[in-house]
RNA sequence: GCGCCCGUAGCUCAGCUGGAUAGAGCGCUUGCCUCCGGAGCAAGAGGCCACAGGUUCGAAUCCUGUCGGGCGUACCA
């Protein structure tokens, strides 16, 4: 409907010889006010010295609007035009999600297209905690999103497994194994705390029992390695996130692309010594002091490899790349962007998503979290507690750019009552209906039903409800913004609570109605599990 | 100091590119199960949308400033 009003009254505007480029629709809150409406003639006004009113007018007469699809408009009080959808549309639009099923959702808006979605990308010092969570989910959901909108997605996660902090996770290891063996030994300053790398340790005494005090770092750095991201990949596995491409920061070295952006730098007269370190001119391109990229001991900042990486993703030809970053990586992408920028390469697809932190709240206080301090809990313990549903749906629930405070206590104890178990319950509730009308010998059968028959109040409310889903899908996609995926869903359930308590679906005494009920409720619940398929929560049958 | 995010009901938060009477959940008060699942529905109380200016037909939304809170501002990642 929005896409036909779009053509008429572009074509309207124009012949007219007006301006169509402040054309716009929305959705009016109020069901008096239509089903969309545009605000046009205010907006022309000012150009045109008329009243909108006047304007409005002006623009409706002698319009020629399909009766199928727009029953009637009406041009309200300060210029609003109002249009109402006809029934025909209503079950037309109806009959099309029953049809599309398990595609009801989906658009062709990045058909042909490729997508890169970077996230988690934690380095394998510890299991992923509950910081990481967020992201974990926010990219996961954002890449289905993706999907949904015809992208050929990559799932991505870059790890560094060398540097001070890989070398730091070596000696810790060494030094609880060497704890096993019972030597008294400290772990070394800043070293990771974590009791898991005492498991770890245990394990390599099974495999290797005979390393000792002078055995090399790297030995201990290897293992804790391999272990800790076997660790990860199964709470991501469990959580229901699969990555396509572990990208390994090493490569770019091997591969010499991170000499190549040195090279391409330097020859654009952006580098310079100082210190024994080579210095990154980012004053330059608008920053407000110069960063070091290669430090006076040899090795590269976090910065230059990232440059190099991103580097890679645009020789890979992806349409559309998206980075999940936390927040402490605010100060770094501009740099990395503005980096591509001078060595002459394409930035402008690469989004950058920047979600806030998770403020854990533990008996109404906060908790400071450290990998390497070890007061962290774990997305595993997380899971433990309050299930994948919960979880994933508590992550993405809230807008990635504020801050979300996690409640344990009250994440643990309001299952009961928790917004996931009504999604859920909503769901449910159409199969446990559908099983009561097979019960009762009423066949549901969504080619034979009149729809037509779909005319009350509720019934109207809950379709419309369930047209939006499309709408939502898009809005999330430009956006890259899915917390409004769940608030829809969450409205889309009530608007069914409030059917199924306003009416009864079966009704021995008037099948055909019983049949038009049943074929909107399938509608309904191919929404909803559309919906939280994308969110990655289960859509169960009974509960 | 500088950069980014946030400030909306008692609490946690929505409010899309400016639109019509600012919304939801939780909590509080009160109704609704002889009937398809009450993990539900309905009603009520509760707001100077941090503050002050500006832009315009119209501002919670855009701009400027102020005040609060968070995160950065490393030769850590």
């Amino acid at each position: 409907m929005f896409n036909y009003l779009e053509e008429q009254i572009t074509a309207r505007l124009i012949q007219l010889g007006w301006s169509t480029e402040q054309l716009q629709f929305s959705r009016p809150k109020k069901i008096e006010n239509g089903d969309w409406a545009t605000n046009i003639a205010m907006t022309l006004a000012r150009a045109l010295k008329r009243s909108p009113l006047q304007i409005a007018e002006e623009l409706m007469t002698d319009i020629d609007l399909d009766s199928a699809i727009v029953e009637k408009f009406q041009i309200v009080k300060p210029g609003f035009i109002n249009f109402f959808q006809s029934a025909d549309y209503l079950t037309a639009q109806l009959k099309h999600i029953l049809h599309a099923r398990e595609n009801y959702g989906k658009n062709d808006f990045g058909a042909g297209k490729t997508a890169q979605v970077e996230f988690v990308s934690a380095n394998p010092t510890g299991p992923l905690t509950v910081g990481h969570g967020r992201q974990t989910v926010l990219g996961d959901t954002l890449a289905s999103i993706l999907t949904w909108s015809g992208y050929a997605v990559t799932r991505e996660y870059y790890f560094n497994n060398a540097g001070r902090q890989m070398r730091l996770l070596g000696e810790s290891l060494k030094s609880r194994y060497l704890e096993l063996q019972g030597h008294s030994v400290v772990l070394p300053d800043g070293g990771y705390e974590g009791t898991y790398l005492i498991d770890v340790a245990r394990n390599l005494l099974a495999e290797q029992p005979d390393l000792d005090q002078n055995s090399a770092v790297d030995i201990f750095k290897d293992f804790a390695e391999k272990s800790i991201f076997s660790i990860i990949k199964t709470t991501l596995k469990r959580i229901g996130v699969v990555h396509d491409v572990f990208f390994n920061e090493r490569s770019l070295y091997e591969t010499g692309k991170i000499d190549e952006v040195l090279d391409i730098l330097q020859k654009k007269g952006l580098l310079y010594k100082k210190d024994g370190a080579t210095w990154f001119k980012t004053t330059e391109l608008g920053v407000d002091q110069d960063r070091v990229l290669v430090k006076s001991s040899g090795e590269p900042t976090y910065r230059l490899p990232d440059i190099a990486y991103h580097r890679e993703k645009i020789v890979r030809g992806f349409d559309l790349v998206v980075d999940v970053f936390g927040a402490d990586h605010i100060d770094a992408y501009p740099d990395v962007l503005s980096a591509l920028k001078v060595m002459g390469l394409e930035n402008e697809h690469i989004k950058v998503v920047i979600h806030q932190f998770v403020t854990l709240l533990r008996s109404g206080e906060v908790v400071k979290m450290s990998t390497r301090k070890a007061n962290f809990v774990t997305l595993d313990e997380l899971i433990d507690e309050v299930g994948v549903d919960v979880v994933r749906y508590f992550y993405i629930m809230r807008s990635g750019s504020s801050h979300l405070n996690f409640d344990l206590d009250l994440a643990k104890r309001q299952t009961e009552e928790n917004p996931v178990f009504y999604l859920q319950y909503a769901h449910a509730r159409i199969s446990s209906i559908f099983r009561r009308a097979r019960e009762r010998g009423l066949e549901p059968d969504d080619e034979n039903a009149d729809l037509t028959l779909l005319d009350e109040e509720f019934t109207v409310a809950l379709i419309n409800e369930a047209l939006e889903f499309p709408e939502v899908i898009d809005h999330c996609r430009r956006a890259l913004e899915i917390h409004h995926l769940p608030g829809y869903l969450f409205s889309l359930a009530t608007a069914l609570h409030k059917f199924y308590t306003e009416y009864k679906v079966i009704d021995l005494d008037n099948p055909e109605l019983s049949r038009a009920r049943l074929a909107l409720l399938k509608a309904i619940q191919i929404t909803l599990r559309n919906g939280l398929d994308i969110l990655g929560i289960s859509a169960p049958d009974q509960m």
